[in-house]
RNA sequence: GGGCCCGUAGUUCAAUGGAUAGAAUAGAAGCCUUCUAAGCUUUAGAUCUAGGUUCGAUUCCUAGCGGGCCUACCA
């Protein structure tokens, strides 16, 4: 909000003044003890065209003092001081910041930092299209927090979403596992966790697949089997693909997903092989090497595109061509975002351009997060060393039981569980959105199950605390009648300034498809909280009016911090 | 061979082209008769190499070295 608008308003002000556009100002925030706001001389004097050894003074005063008189409604504004370092600082005035970001929050209330730049848009965002079949691993849960995350945050800033999955129940990874069940696991019923048990069969099947040439053709057969519904198969294909289903919608569930339409590769596949007729009609498409049918796409450097294998059978880009469009056709989305690992970056470009050949153009959008490698190498099924989703939260359950049960002996079962729980889901959240989304992570199991540092409970532990204090002093926080002219110590003014940080934070993780930008942003404002309550009192301060304009401060770090890990869909516990 | 991504403390990560490159963790030393020690304080430690653009480069460009991913019948 600051920053932004700071910035906004200084180029607002240099455009009427220069008659042209002046973009490129620096304002930053500077290091510590050397002002709240800075702008650079050097983007000053360049984008006015001037020497380096003009002075700006002139330039700087002017700003200065239109601002002011822009500010005046706003009421928080500071003084300003001569260029040192190349810069010119700017100190804000907190009594007058205090009251409007108090004002803006009341007003605004749950709305507070989020913006409209949706205006009732409707987007259809698509995660995480895992296979049945296969594992949920820890891969997949980082598409899925990503997800949730992207799907608040469209939420939030005026969109009209509708999340959907795409389940590929369809390809050769189905097969294969189909396949080691009819070859090695004939009439077995896994007892507990079916969903599980697929992915096991499925590894085996890669396993056993490895140095088995001939296998090749059973596949095959198999396949074009399952395509033509062949009643041999599609029995034990119905019974293990709802196994599959069952398990991931217990999943998502958990995760708190909820997804208003899943689309088949099964049900899909019949029309993408129609697209793929049409295209050879159209001569986009043709016959490659063996009788497969290809688009050469060589002309847009994105090499050649497999649409269907010479057998007849389809791909998944078979089924994305009618995917794309059914997305189009049946819900009315003015744009549809998909995400997945950023491996296939490639695989997508191919398949928007055919869909563009096709004559198919609208805003499709494919977002890219980095994969979760262990530290052993890229997890791979076949070398068995997989994290399954399921395996890491057990684990991480067990801990937070044992160290809530160790803090608080008083508590009785459900309780303790109930926090176990909460603690668990915060912990794999916040552990999977810590880096940049399109970075590759390397995932430490250690790391990922404790509690210290840039971590879930960290976070959690300042609400717990701020709800302890909040009992404590019974004030309502955000309390109209707070006199802020008793706002002094340069910890509270940290508080402030980040608590005023908040909608540009929004503004970026939105922009740049990023959870990381928020996690950053939590800790950044628990840690300043904590450094706060480790000096003063804050209950028990020299006077009650002091006591209800720092239980003010601590009501809306509370507030923002919730607001945050609600973003992340992250719940808080009243005690931990 | 071609394309995309990445290279920052021992380790895992930050830093719209700007002031003193920030954190976390591991290491060393401290803080609970005081609002929750899942916390706080102090300390030590880093930009792959060579050029270029710039008043200024971790950031942009070129080359090299190192790693990952994709590249027509895997997904």
């Amino acid at each position: 909000m600051i920053i932004s608008s700071l910035r906004d308003k200084i180029e607002e002000i240099l455009e009427k003044e220069h008659g042209q556009l002046k973009k490129g100002v620096s304002v930053e925030i500077p290091p510590p003890n050397f002002g709240d706001f800075a702008i650079n001389c050097h983007s000053l004097r360049k984008i006015l065209g001037m020497d380096s050894s003009d002075s700006v003074m002139d330039v700087v005063e002017h700003l200065y003092n239109e601002l002011k008189r822009e500010e005046k409604k706003e009421e928080w504004l500071f003084h300003v001081t001569p260029e040192k370092h190349g810069y010119v600082s700017f100190f804000v005035d907190y009594y007058k910041l205090a009251f409007f970001v108090f004002k803006k929050i009341n007003e605004e209330g749950d709305k507070y930092g989020l913006g409209n730049v949706g205006n009732g848009k409707k987007v259809m965002i698509e995660y995480p299209s895992q296979n049945t079949h296969k594992e949920f691993h820890i891969g997949h849960l980082r598409n899925v927090c990503i997800g949730n995350c992207l799907v608040e945050l469209y939420k939030k800033s005026g969109f009209e979403v509708i999340p959907v999955n795409y389940l590929n129940d369809f390809g050769r990874h189905v097969v294969k596992c189909l396949w080691a069940i009819q070859k090695f696991h004939k009439d077995e019923e896994p007892s507990d966790n079916k969903q599980k048990w697929l992915g096991q069969v499925y590894a085996e099947a890669e396993e056993k697949l490895k140095d088995n040439e001939g296998a090749k053709e059973e596949l095959d057969e198999l396949q074009k089997k399952l395509e033509d519904h062949d009643p041999e198969i599609w029995e034990l294909f119905k019974k293990t693909r709802d196994w599959s289903v069952e398990g991931f919608d217990r999943i998502l569930a958990e995760l708190g997903t909820k997804h208003e339409k899943v689309f088949f590769e099964s049900d899909i596949k019949e029309k993408g092989q129609k697209i793929v007729d049409e295209l050879l009609k159209k001569d986009i498409a043709k016959e490659g090497e063996g009788g497969a049918i290809i688009v050469d796409l060589e002309d847009d450097s994105l090499d050649i595109a497999l649409i269907r294998k010479s057998s007849g059978a389809g791909v998944y880009m078979t089924s994305d061509l009618a995917l794309a469009k059914e997305k189009f056709e049946n819900y009315d989305v003015e744009e549809s975002i998909n995400i997945t690992g950023n491996e296939q970056d490639f695989y997508f470009k191919q398949l928007f351009k055919i869909l563009e050949l096709y004559g198919f153009k609208p805003k499709m959008t494919h977002i890219g997060y980095g994969l979760v490698n262990l530290p052993s190498g890229k997890m791979s099924s076949r070398k068995g060393n997989v994290i399954l989703y399921e395996d890491l939260r057990d684990q991480v359950m067990d801990k937070m039981l044992r160290e809530t049960k160790k803090r608080h002996d008083d508590w009785d079962e459900e309780k303790i569980k109930n926090n176990a729980e909460k603690l668990t889901q915060a912990v794999l959240k916040f552990t999977m959105q810590k880096h940049e989304s399109n970075k590759v992570v390397s995932f430490d199991f250690d790391e990922a199950v404790s509690f210290e540092g840039f971590s879930a409970p960290y976070i959690l532990y300042v609400v717990a605390r701020i709800n302890s204090l909040l009992k404590k002093s019974k004030a309502e926080s955000r309390k109209p009648k707070v006199n802020f002219s008793l706002l002094e110590e340069v910890e509270e003014k940290r508080l402030l300034l980040l608590i005023a940080e908040y909608p540009e934070i929004i503004k970026k993780a939105l922009e740049r498809y990023n959870p990381s930008t928020i996690t950053k942003y939590c800790f950044d404002l628990a840690k300043a909280f904590n450094d706060y309550y480790n000096k003063y009192r804050i209950t028990d301060a020299e006077s009650e009016e002091l006591v209800r304009m720092r239980m003010a401060v601590c009501g809306s770090v509370k507030f923002v911090l919730e607001n945050a890990l609600n973003l992340l869909s992250i719940e808080t516990v009243e005690e931990m």
